[in-house]
Formats: structure tokens, C-alpha cells, sequence
DNA sequence: TGAATGGTTGGTCGC
DNA sequence: AGCGACCAACCATTC
């Protein structure tokens, strides 16, 4: 019987370490391996996504084949630039192939549930005691077998030229796709320069590589580790930053969540009495990690979003996503949003911008759009700031935001932070809600988080810099500084910073009032009320005031956007399906390549 | 069954 | 400076 001659795709797990797969391909002792990467055109332009992020999957493309490189010369990451559904029947004939491996599939947590979601971090811990231990990493193989010929003499299939909602960002052409196996035909892993983008702003880069190194300096840091309390870390801090970094490491795959868990856990048992636990260390991260991975797959596609999703409480946000179909309401999100309010959607610009006049909010805003990663708090900050409050505009359109900016953007993350800090699923206390002004103060009195990200307050006495418009003009002249404007027509200029766009006090508590009326209402994303547009009723009944098609100059669809630098956000994509792992009907090959748990598949 | 309890990460005031 | 009571009062789980 001949030898098998296996493709090992690599999706996300961008690494050669602790993939049962891969072990599991070299356990057939092949005749020859081939390690792709299938660079996706559907993945390119319609998932929105900054320079940063895309650096970042290169990074750890690279970084990949370099290790592959070091255990076979002959051998590397072979990037084909086609989408997989298409790409790979032609490949499996014409190499030859026989075994497609790829990574896992684990819906074991969902199993041990009851089937439920997990909704809690104790029914995650409930689920995983009963599962057992959390395997131990596999170690990396420490030789590869040579790739075979690799014959490329098919047609490449056209990749769509619609609709590239990365556009924005290119400054040249995409050529991406112009060959099957890259411009000088040797399976080269892309460049920005190829996909038309310019350089990352960002200084956290990916890779194995990086990501072990990182890991390492962290465990070696056996107090830091063994005692790590996630609600005492501070969101202000920077160089360094008072949390592990190691999220987009593992959104890539580049480093293993077994081998963190398993390297805290070490730390944690030699420290012995003072260690910190679940879920508030550094392995209880990782559960709540798990926690949102086992509620999308027990959800499935509605997860990420509201509509459909029984789990999932209705709020009559400003900005509501329009859905292609209402009807079925399956992946439907379009990515564009209403403006039902001119004046929410103009807030949630100068959020997005970071401009919205409250230093602390600029200035994590300012950090995500150029470095691509905030403390978690500081998400918790300008998630609730957007939300429940302050502005009342919908979660999902802060999601659609991070899922653009953030290196470590991770769907089953993301929704579910979402939908927590909105109060609409896993968290319901609407009444606890975080200050601009009082929450920053708490980790930072001097303000130097805000006079690093928002230099034209630098000079500004410590007295005032989370609340300028107190500032009296003496202050104000001394520190170099003038107070005006809207944020979105003079958000550049020198020396100027913009007036607070509301009074905070009062936005809150209009938005606690307005929480506490939708819950006695007390929809669901699944409700029929929802679906069919009569819970306006409901809440017209209840004297509901703060709601969607309500508020700032009217009830239109027709925003003004003369002053917009930002008004492409109308048509933010969303790829919010990501999670569904190959359940249902049988579609895991029609997702995008940066998914994760890709079930494993054989020939 | 109704009350008690727990829920990773709020703000403010007063001592 | 750090702690506890209070604010107005959520949900799901447990007993």
C-alpha cells in the first residue's frame, strides 16, 4: 500500500506545537507533507480589519515558516492564494494527496451542559470538572517529512471584486490574488505591500516565536504569575502594560491556551499559600475564554448577534443593525446600521474617532485604533460608555469597532464581552456603571494614561484632565490648551481638545431609566416582538422615550454626514459566524481561514 | 416554593 | 488611605 501524502492546512493554529492533527499526520509516517495556508479572498474583503491586524497574521505566517523551515530545509508554509472550497479539490488531485488534516473539533463543555450554553463562569467550571482535566500540551515534532511535487497547472478561480471593505485602508491595489502561488511562484506568504495596505501602527507583533518568549517572561515572573487578580490590574497602565498580552497570540493560534494553562498552573502549585484562583487568575482567563467559545457553539450563528438569539435580551438601541433577512434572521446582519438618530450616531463617530470630549474615553480609543489591544477594563470603559452608559447605541456596532481594530479580535470573545457590558446577556446589574471621570481616577490620579494617548492635554493640572471642560482658562492657558468643538470637524487641530459631547450624570441616568423599563418589558432576541417590529408598542405603552427611532433631530434614515471622515463605518462587516465550527450544515469549509477550532476532516 | 445567595472588575459618601 | 454602607434592586441557582 502506497505511503499517504498528506496537506496539513493550517487555518488560525499558526503554530507547530500542541496540534493533535499534525501529530496525528506524522503518526502515519507520510510519504510527503505539505503544511498551506489557504489565503481566502472572502477573508480579505469582506472582513473588516486594520493594518495592525493584518501585520499581525503575517507576523505569525512567517514566523511559522521559519520553524518549519528549521526541521526540513525542503520544506515551509506554503501559502496558495484561493479560497479553500475551491482551491482544494484541485489541489487533492493534483498533488496526489490522500489525508487532509486539519485541527479539532470540541463541543464536549456544550455536552456536559446539558446542551445549554454556558452562561456562567460556574457553569463552565461545573461543565469542565465533570469533563476531567485539561489535556496537557503536545510538544512540536522535531522533523517533517519533504513536501511532494506541487504542481499548480489549474486554473486559479477568480477572487470576488465586490465589496472590499478593507478599501478604506488600501493606499495601492490589492495583487494578492494575481497568482495562485504568489508573485514569484514560490508560495510566499503575502506583504502588506501586496494587499495594497500601509504599514501597522502597532507595536505588539505575532508569532510563535514572540509569543513563547513572552510566555516565559511572564512565568518567570512566579509573583506575578501565581498571584495575577484580573480586577486589580490597572487599564491605565503602559510600558508595560499590566496584563499578559498573550490574547492575540492565541487568536492566531500562535500560542497554545494548554501550554499557558499548564505553565500557570505549574507557577501556581510551586507558590503554594497566597496564589490567586479561578476565575480571577490567570487560568480562570482562560476559562472565560472557554466560557464564550461553548456558548457560540451551543447557539450557534444567532450568538453574535441579537436578533434570533433567545439568549440574547432586547434593548431598543440607537444604531440597530439592518438584517438582509428579517424573515429568517440566519447570518443576516448586514453590517450596515440604521441612523434612527442623527445625534446617537454622531456620538458613536466621536467614540469611534476618539473625540468624544471625555479624555479617559479618547484616549483607550486612540490606543485601540493604533496599537490595536486595551486593558480589558478600559474595554469594559468605552463598552459601557457606548452603551447602557451613556450613549444608548447598540452593542453591536461596538462590536463591529473591535472586531475592525483589535489584534486579538476573537468572535466568541467579543459578542459575548459585548453583550455582558451591555447588560444583555451573562451580566444584568445595569445599575453598576462606569464613570469617564471616577473610574480612570481610581488607577491613574496624575492622568498620565490619557497624556500619553491624548498629548494635547499633556500639560494639563492633574485637577482637570479627566474633566477639561471644568477647566478654569488660567489652567487651560497654562497647559496650551483650548476646549471646543465638535470632535469630528476640528479633531486634528493643534492644540485643541473637544467639548464633553454630553453631561455624563444626565445620560445615565436617562439610560438606567431607560434599562430598568426594558427589562420589566423584558424581550428576548427571539421574540416574536422583535422580529416583527411591534415591541415599539410595548415600549411606547411604557412611556419609553430613550429608544430606537427616537431622539436627537428626528426619525430618519438620512444622517448628516458632511463633516464625516468616518462614514464608510456604515458598512462594517461582520463575519460574526465565525464560530460555528463545522456544526450544522456541514459548512465549516465555507468559513473564513482565521477561524478557530476547525473539526478535523478525513479523505 | 419562596428566600437567600452569589455574581471576576461601579460610584459616592462618610468615617 | 482604606473600608463599609448605601444606591436601587439585575439574574440564575440553590436550599
Amino acid at each position: 500500500m502506497a505511503k499517504p501524502r498528506v496537506i496539513y492546512w493550517f487555518r488560525t493554529d499558526l503554530r507547530l506545537h500542541d496540534s493533535p492533527a499534525l501529530k496525528a499526520a506524522l503518526d502515519l509516517e507520510p510519504e510527503a507533507l505539505w503544511p498551506i495556508f489557504t489565503w481566502d479572498p472572502h477573508y480579505v474583503y469582506h472582513v473588516k480589519a486594520s493594518p495592525n491586524r493584518w501585520q499581525y497574521i503575517l507576523d505569525c505566517q512567517q514566523d511559522l515558516s521559519d520553524s518549519i523551515r528549521k526541521l526540513n530545509p525542503n520544506s515551509k508554509l506554503f501559502v496558495l492564494r484561493e479560497a479553500p472550497q475551491t482551491l482544494l479539490p484541485k489541489l487533492f488531485v493534483a498533488w496526489k494527496a490522500t489525508h487532509l488534516v486539519t485541527l479539532w473539533d470540541s463541543d464536549e463543555v456544550v455536552a456536559k451542559n446539558g446542551g445549554k450554553p454556558t452562561m456562567s463562569i460556574t457553569q463552565l467550571q461545573t461543565a469542565g470538572y465533570k469533563i476531567g482535566e485539561v489535556p496537557k500540551p503536545i510538544s512540536a515534532p522535531d522533523s517533517l517529512p519533504d513536501p511532494g511535487e506541487m504542481p499548480i497547472d489549474f486554473e486559479q478561480a477568480q477572487a470576488p471584486k465586490t465589496a472590499d471593505l478593507n478599501a478604506p485602508y488600501r493606499n495601492k491595489a490589492d495583487k494578492t490574488y494575481n497568482s495562485l502561488a504568489g508573485p514569484n511562484g514560490d508560495f510566499a506568504i503575502e506583504t502588506l505591500e501586496e494587499l495594497g495596505l500601509p504599514a501597522a501602527t502597532t507595536p505588539h507583533r505575532g508569532g510563535e516565536t514572540i509569543a513563547l518568549k513572552q510566555l516565559n517572561k511572564i512565568m518567570a515572573d512566579e509573583k506575578y504569575a501565581a498571584t495575577f487578580r484580573k480586577p486589580e490590574t490597572s487599564p491605565a497602565a503602559f510600558e508595560p502594560q499590566s496584563t499578559t498580552l498573550l490574547s492575540p497570540h492565541m487568536h492566531f493560534g500562535a500560542l497554545s491556551p494548554r501550554l499557558f494553562y499548564w505553565r500557570a498552573r505549574e507557577v501556581v502549585e510551586k507558590y503554594g499559600k497566597g496564589a490567586s484562583t479561578p476565575p480571577e487568575s490567570l487560568t480562570g482567563q482562560l476559562l472565560f475564554r472557554d466560557m464564550y467559545f461553548a456558548a457560540q457553539a451551543a447557539i450557534g450563528s444567532p450568538y453574535t448577534q441579537t436578533l434570533n438569539n433567545p439568549y440574547v435580551r432586547f434593548i431598543p438601541w440607537h444604531l440597530p443593525s439592518k438584517h438582509a433577512d428579517t424573515e429568517t434572521g440566519m447570518s443576516a446582519i448586514s453590517g450596515e446600521y440604521h441612523v434612527d438618530s442623527p445625534q446617537a450616531d454622531k456620538w458613536f463617530r466621536r467614540w469611534k474617532a476618539g473625540t468624544t470630549g471625555f479624555p479617559f474615553v479618547d484616549a483607550l480609543m486612540r490606543q485601540l485604533r493604533i496599537e490595536g489591544w486595551i486593558h480589558h477594563l478600559g474595554r469594559h470603559m468605552v463598552a459601557c460608555f457606548l452603551t447602557r452608559g451613556g450613549c444608548y447605541v447598540h452593542w453591536e456596532r461596538g462590536a463591529d469597532v473591535f472586531e475592525e481594530l483589535l489584534i486579538d479580535h476573537e468572535p466568541a470573545s467579543n459578542a459575548g464581552n459585548w453583550q455582558w457590558l451591555s447588560c444583555t446577556a451573562f451580566f444584568s446589574q445595569y445599575f453598576r456603571c462606569y464613570s469617564p471621570v471616577a473610574f480612570g481616577q481610581k488607577w491613574d490620579k496624575n492622568g498620565d494614561f490619557i497624556r500619553k494617548w491624548v498629548p494635547e492635554l499633556r500639560h494639563l493640572d492633574a485637577k482637570y484632565i479627566y474633566e477639561p471642560w471644568k477647566a478654569t482658562q488660567a489652567a487651560l492657558d497654562k497647559a496650551g490648551v483650548r476646549v471646543e468643538g465638535d470632535g469630528l470637524s476640528n479633531s486634528h487641530k493643534e492644540g485643541v481638545y473637544p467639548e464633553a459631547m454630553f453631561d455624563f450624570n444626565e445620560r445615565r441616568s436617562v439610560c438606567i431609566s431607560a434599562m430598568k423599563r426594558a427589562f420589566k418589558i423584558g424581550l428576548h432576541g427571539n421574540d416574536e416582538a422583535v422580529k416583527n417590529g411591534t415591541w415599539k408598542v410595548l415600549f411606547e405603552e411604557a412611556g419609553e422615550t430613550e429608544m430606537e427611532g427616537i431622539g436627537g433631530a428626528g426619525d430618519t434614515d438620512e444622517g448628516d454626514y458632511a463633516d464625516d471622515a468616518d462614514h464608510e463605518s456604515h458598512k462594517i462587516s461582520r463575519s460574526r459566524d465565525g464560530g460555528k465550527h463545522g456544526r450544522g450544515k456541514g459548512n465549516a469549509i465555507k468559513q473564513g481561514p482565521m477561524d478557530r477550532h476547525v473539526k478535523r476532516l478525513k479523505n
